[in-house]
RNA sequence: GCCCCCGUAGCUCAGGGGACAGAGCAGGGGACUUCUAAUCCCAAGGCCGCAGGUUCGAAUCCUGCCGGGGGCGCCA
């Protein structure tokens, strides 16, 4: 709303100073530096050599033009530095961002129409079923959940996905490592040796088929675990209906009518054209049936993904471990052979978690055994502090979670700062009704009361979801929001701080001020945590039990 | 050898073309007759891995090195 004022005066000014062509984009952003004011833009930067200016001769003319037709709440337009331009408001326009704020509420406030309707497929975790998930999965987890929430916000539509690759010689290991240990002898060298195999073998009824028994226990287990973490999926897809449909199949027909493959040692390959590989025997070519007709993980895969298309999705995501980066082009061909379009598929990669424990790194292996689950993370912190901490950083990032800390520091975590926040909003609310003191409504309310640097740093904060949210959303990054969370927890916890509310001393024109504006923070914490998958308790307990708050 | 990610305060990490680089933790010093101190404030802490280049402007973009992680299977 400022915003565009401000580009629009811009823009005029521009105009008025004979500045041709105007630029496809005007920027304006909020400086670092409050001497620098409110807002700021670079224009007179960007346009002055194409303009064939001075920098700040153009942005001195501007701020003439401006100041000749103000736009909404300028106090102040000046040239500084090279030549930016500084706009000084009035305390209105962050009244105006709080007006916004309660007017749209929880439900509307900063939702955006950026993803214009398009349908995207999210498939995140996915996976193997032969084990009970790792600390690992959890990254993937809370991130394509919220993800998906903060795209959904930002007007995508989107479909949460798992795939499961429930066939093939990992099952067949996982299958006979039960069997191994249901007879009381050693898995094969290349089975799974963890001592949940040894446990569920325990489980398993005399006579089950071990694949179709573990199968369904890997998978049982699997969604409870990512349910504790409240994420749940609309479709688990499965690789054996891909092959029993006939897809698989169908896939392999239209990739080498399109000559895209070629036979050679009795297998059928994918022709790929990989830089990273120039070197080897094959290029990057990649087999899609082996030389004993058994199909890889890779024909399936392209056949799913066609399938994801097939179902009516503009956009495929895949969120994918850093080590499965070698796959990324053979897929992105086979799909692209199919005539799909490339710009339909898109991966992200993250880095993989190390998880530490008694000082030294606790390797990830399903196989070798070992590991460190999800559902031990979840048990030792809970479930918000759990996702908060895998939505602390970039996806880019590799992520180190030290148990021995998380346990000990576990009242450190930042979600409890956040919540707490929330806590405070409710504590006070409720102290407020018990005192009888109503909230008049805000069209009554004096706002123009808040001018306090705490009060103003949190409607600040709250004007910026919008921005942070439209960014995340494209940028795919959760984390962004999780940034934001904790500084508008840390504004309100400023502001409540140094702004009473209901003390006796304040006047009830300031405390109902000041009571809207902890109905705004509220309103604002709770669209973040609600994206970020964290509950927003009304109370914080248990600070000497130790016991992860939160849960109620 | 080739491909991808990372290198920012003692530690964990934000910031990813804008103006004097941020937070949390650890460590130092303060603030509870009050709406919950799980909070707040102050001080301290940095050749943003190194070297070039592009730009009015580089932690940010490009190139090359150095260091760490991952990948280069008829496993997934």
């Amino acid at each position: 709303m400022i915003r565009r004022h401000l580009i629009d005066a811009l823009a005029t000014a521009l105009a008025r100073s004979g500045v041709e062509p105007l630029p496809a984009t005007i920027e304006i952003g909020r400086p670092a530096r409050p001497e620098h004011g409110d807002w700021s833009s670079n224009v007179a930067l960007v346009c002055a050599r194409a303009a064939g200016r001075n920098p700040r001769d153009l942005a001195g003319e501007l701020v003439e033009h401006i100041s000749a037709d103000p736009p909404a709440h300028l106090r102040t337009v000046e040239v500084a530095g090279p030549g930016f331009v500084n706009f000084h408001l009035d305390d209105g326009w962050l009244h105006d961002v709080l007006r916004q704020v309660v007017g749209d509420g929880v439900d509307g406030y900063a939702r955006s129409d950026v993803g214009a309707g398009t349908t995207v497929n999210v498939e995140f975790v996915s996976a193997n079923p032969t084990g009970p998930l790792h600390v690992g999965g959890g990254r993937w987890a809370a991130y394509g959940d919220s993800l998906c929430n903060i795209l959904a916000r930002c007007g995508f539509v989107p479909h949460r996905e798992y795939y499961l690759n429930d066939r093939g010689r990992q099952m067949d290991a996982f299958a006979e490592s039960l069997v191994a240990r249901k007879q009381g002898t050693e898995p094969p060298e290349d089975g799974y040796h963890g001592d949940y195999i040894r446990e569920w073998a325990a489980e398993m009824p005399d006579g089950a088929d071990a694949l179709e028994w573990g199968y369904a226990r890997a998978r049982r287990d699997v969604a409870e675990s990512l349910a504790r973490l409240g994420v749940t999926f609309d479709t688990w897809s499965s690789e054996r209906a891909l092959v029993s449909s006939g897809a698989v199949a169908a896939t392999l027909e239209t990739l080498e009518g399109r000559g895209a493959t070629y036979c050679a040692d009795g297998a059928v390959w994918l022709r790929i054209a990989d830089a990273a590989h120039e070197e080897a025997p094959r290029g990057g070519d990649r087999v899609l049936v082996r030389s004993n007709g058994e199909p890889t993980y890779l024909l399936p895969d392209i056949a799913y993904h066609a399938d994801k298309l097939a179902r009516g999705f503009d956009l495929l995501i895949d969120v994918w471990g850093a080590d499965h980066h070698g796959h990324v082009e053979p897929l992105a061909t086979g799909v692209g052979a199919l005539g799909h379009r490339r710009e339909q598929l898109e991966i992200v990669l993250g880095q993989l978690v190390t998880v530490m424990r008694g000082g030294t790194e606790a390797k990830i292996s399903k196989r070798a055994g070992n590991v460190v689950l999800l559902d031990d993370l979840v048990d030792l912190v809970g479930p918000d502090a759990a996702r908060m901490t895998f939505l602390l950083q970039s996806l880019g990032s590799r992520q180190t979670i030290d148990l021995d800390v998380v346990a000990a520091q576990s009242m450190e975590n930042p979600v409890f700062y956040v919540q707490y926040a929330h806590a405070r909003i409710c504590s006070l609310m409720a102290t407020a009704a018990e005192r009888g003191v109503a909230r008049p409504p805000l069209d009554e309310v004096a706002l123009e009361l808040l001018a306090d640097p705490r009060e103003l740093e949190v409607l600040r904060t709250l004007h910026a979801l919008g921005d942070v949210l439209s960014e995340a959303a494209r940028e795919r990054a959760p984390h962004k929001l999780t940034t934001w969370a904790r500084q508008l927890a840390g504004a309100f916890h400023g502001f409540y701080h140094d702004c009473p509310v209901l003390r006796s001393d304040i006047d009830p024109a300031r405390a109902a001020a000041r009571l809207w504006l902890t109905e705004a923070a509220r309103i604002g914490l709770v669209i973040a945590l609600d994206l970020l998958g964290v509950t927003a308790p009304e109370r914080m307990e248990s600070l000497e039990a130790g016991a992860p708050a939160g849960e109620t």
